[in-house]
DNA sequence: GGATATGTTATCATATATGATAACCTTGTC
DNA sequence: GACAAGGTTATCATATATGATAACATATCC
């Protein structure tokens, strides 16, 4: 594959304080819809294709997919969505950086990820 | 009542096929309390004291983290009590490796993912 | 224009997560 | 035994995600 992946694109981007800021809003509502929309399309599916897989309707895929919904999906909702596109979701919890006023080249965060 | 310990459960289900299909899901989820109550005691929390930082009840917390109930909690629940006991919850999209159509009865499918 | 494909929005019904209260169970301490 | 701390379970009320149907919007193609 060529394009970067999403782990390699968050390494990189979470050393900068500034992106890792943005990162971190965007992270909750925005960021997922779109990926799971970017999903979708890699795996050839339209949001009524998907829907049939799902044994449910369009409307609710998209709804689920859109922005302006301020809905906050289950999980179960998320992991039957990417399987069904081919994906499997993986939770990670990531220690809140409690920024201090100094901090020297290696940062413990990524160290004590604490993910499986 | 005695509560499954994972590997009892792993045994059971990887045992009839026909339950395959729920393992990896169950199995998250399995993970996924055990994974929130060890954040909370990393934290030092009691389910009474997290339960105040989220405004609710130590008897809600306990049904989230509890393995027995079968709730999907939202994905914004999930978040609160990360961020409630210092962590961010991020979500990953594993690509799922197609099987070739060769499936007999030791797929070493679910095997490798159940590694802990 | 008419037809098809894809996605959106509105609305209602239903399922289920969550809030809240109370009772209960262990374990430990006195 | 009495008590407290920590966690569990049951139950009800409420909030909200999801299921379902229909109408609408845009393209695109004939």
């Amino acid at each position: 594959m060529t394009r970067p992946t999403f782990h390699d694109f968050k390494k990189k981007a979470l050393r900068d304080p500034g992106v890792r800021e943005e990162y971190e809003s965007l992270a909750a509502a925005y960021h997922l819809k779109k990926k799971l929309i970017g999903l979708r399309k890699k795996a050839g599916l339209t949001q009524e294709e998907l829907a049939e897989k799902l044994n449910t309707q369009k409307s609710n895929i998209s709804r689920l997919e859109n922005v302006n919904s301020k809905i906050s999906p289950k999980l179960s909702t998320i992991e039957e969505y990417a399987k069904a596109v081919g994906f499997k979701l993986e939770l990670d919890f990531l220690p809140i950086k409690t920024l201090k006023p100094h901090n020297d080249a290696n940062s413990a965060d990524a160290k004590s990820r604490a993910a499986d």
